[in-house]
DNA sequence: TTGAAAGCGGTACCAA
DNA sequence: TTGGTACCGCTTTCAA
């Protein structure tokens, strides 16, 4: 053996005695073939080490079994666990997926975009990537390919769209905080320009008119995602504001700086452990980006927004996509859990 | 229009007024065309919007241009960020990504490598499936495959893997530790049976003999990834050994747990702040998954495995690999760096 | 400088 | 129940 032979159905075919047809009907069992043949032909196929190549079947029409997706950014862990549910539901349906990451860039996109056509993707989705969607949702129109959004926030009508309550989310968690006896809840975190935030705060504050609470807008603080700005952050809000009793946090890396914010500036001395300055004074809740079960020592309720879930569920999506079951464009939307502090 | 028709050479030829052959060798930039047939054939891409079908290029006996990722598990931080930096570095080359999740099981390996081969990968590179290494590592070399390995820990030789420098990390801290004039100091987190932790350890002790500091064993504990177990763990540690002055921690969650514990198991009241005690007692030193700049309140001292970088390696390797620049197998090893507490 | 045609690895129609 | 064969979209000799 010298070059790496590649074993192809006429080998096969060689193989077991029969013609390229039979084993392509037994490859894809589809025509009535005997059991007899079936067996030489899986016999020749165990022993040679076939294996089919998909790209010959696409190129004669077939599916490729390839799932074309496009994140902005793979690092952030609410995509990274988005793919994650996502490729493993894909893997399943026997299905693979392309990754490209897309960065905010509109040329970039459609650059994007275009490899995935050229590699004969079955479908295509789109993490995060709101700008641009109206002219990649035209082009995979015009081309008939499924086109499916997943995102944080909703944006774009007109398209297939996955996406977490954002609204909903922050009700729940809202309503938590206003159930266990507060009634002066702050905000804590996220920047303005952030739509997913803008839709937190809409729960947020219509739960709190719903409860007849005051909506103080000078109790809703931008923060960067450092623990050290939370910190100073929630210490100025709380000076200022000596009456707020709970605090909703945008992120984990917010509540934790929160958290360290409170107990230095809690009480220095005075009675009982650390944490009595939290149980008696202020509360902490927050959204996390995927199910933490490490963080299990922070006094803080969490609501989370299930990414992984979202994967599995644009992975169902598209298969009824490629089916042609249901063509109809829709709206999905997938509800938070909340995970109350222990 | 009804149906997508699908741009191919032969109707940008039509439109050209060419032959088939003249557009391939346009778009190849091969052969030796006149300047006036470019800009026609040009103009006919442009206006079809034509894209060039990649898996007849690979079927026909070319590059395909996609790579094949096995990866463990995507929602690990650090594989998420080998991940993207391996994406973000293929794409500059031109190159896409195939993205698989193999779980630990060798079944599942082997499905997935098939899957990659099927779909004419162009290379494989294989992420923390320490496992069945051998067996794929035939079957690539039997196809002539470049394959590449990127692991947290050393494993298998007779491959070309590129992976972190674990003993370094851990020399490099422990060195800062002692240099800042600890003498003991504890190690607490990871499980036993974890290869990256066992190298890690490696360094950890042979510094502190290095430098005449003694180890003791029981200075030597284990701990899930809880925030929770880690706080009662060093508790216990301390209380029954109170001349440790630093511990080192597998992870960024243990890092934090133990820096909790600290700061419940410190003093109540006595004079200063809360971080006194760890000022005084006890400095944290941790190994980072990722460069968490979030991190940025806790007093410890950081010492992080460039995942990125590792992925951009992967990238620049694959490519010698498939231009055949360098065949020889080698190892790869990738120096963490520190990060001091400020 | 350009065109004609064979073939990559399958699939599917039509015969046998 | 099987086999022969024309494609799918592109590359690549070989001729013109």
């Amino acid at each position: 053996m010298s070059v790496a032979k590649k074993i192809t159905i006429n080998d096969v075919a060689l193989a077991a005695g029969v013609s390229v047809s039979t084993v392509s009907l037994v490859l894809s069992g589809k025509g009535r073939i005997s059991h007899a043949t079936g067996e030489r032909v899986n016999e020749a196929i165990e022993k040679l080490g076939f294996v089919r190549n998909r790209q010959a079947v696409s190129l004669r029409g077939g599916q490729s079994g390839v799932i074309g997706l496009m994140v902005r950014d793979l690092s952030s862990p609410f995509y990274a666990e988005l793919t994650a549910g996502l490729s493993e539901a894909l893997e399943a349906q026997g299905r693979m997926l392309f990754l490209t990451q897309c960065g905010r860039d509109a040329d970039q996109s459609e650059r994007c975009f275009a490899t995935l056509l050229s590699q004969g993707v079955d479908g295509v989705i789109i993490a995060g990537a709101a700008g641009e969607g109206a002219s990649l949702r035209d082009m995979a129109a015009a081309r008939q390919l499924p086109l499916l959004f997943a995102s944080r926030a909703s944006h774009l009508d007109e398209a297939d769209i996955i996406r977490p309550d954002n609204m909903q989310a922050a009700q729940l968690v809202t309503e938590h905080l206003i159930r266990r006896g507060h009634q002066r809840i702050a905000w804590l975190g996220g920047r303005s320009s952030s739509l997913t935030r803008a839709e937190r705060l809409g729960g947020y504050c219509a739960t709190l008119l719903q409860y007849g609470l005051p909506f103080h807008s000078d109790w809703v603080l931008e923060c960067e995602p450092s623990q050290k700005q939370a910190a100073e952050a929630i210490s100025d809000l709380l000076r200022r504001n000596p009456t707020i009793s709970a605090v909703l946090c945008h992120n984990s890396t917010v509540a934790m700086g929160a958290w360290f914010g409170l107990m230095r500036g809690g009480r220095q001395g005075g009675e009982g452990g650390m944490e009595s300055y939290y149980d008696r004074q202020v509360a902490l809740a927050a959204f996390a980006e995927v199910p933490e079960a490490a963080l299990d020592d922070l006094p803080v309720t969490w609501v989370t927004t299930p990414a992984r879930e979202i994967g599995h569920t644009l992975a169902g999506r598209m298969l009824q996509r490629i089916n042609q079951e249901e063509d109809a464009l829709r709206h999905q939307i997938i509800p938070a859990r909340l995970v109350p502090q222990r």
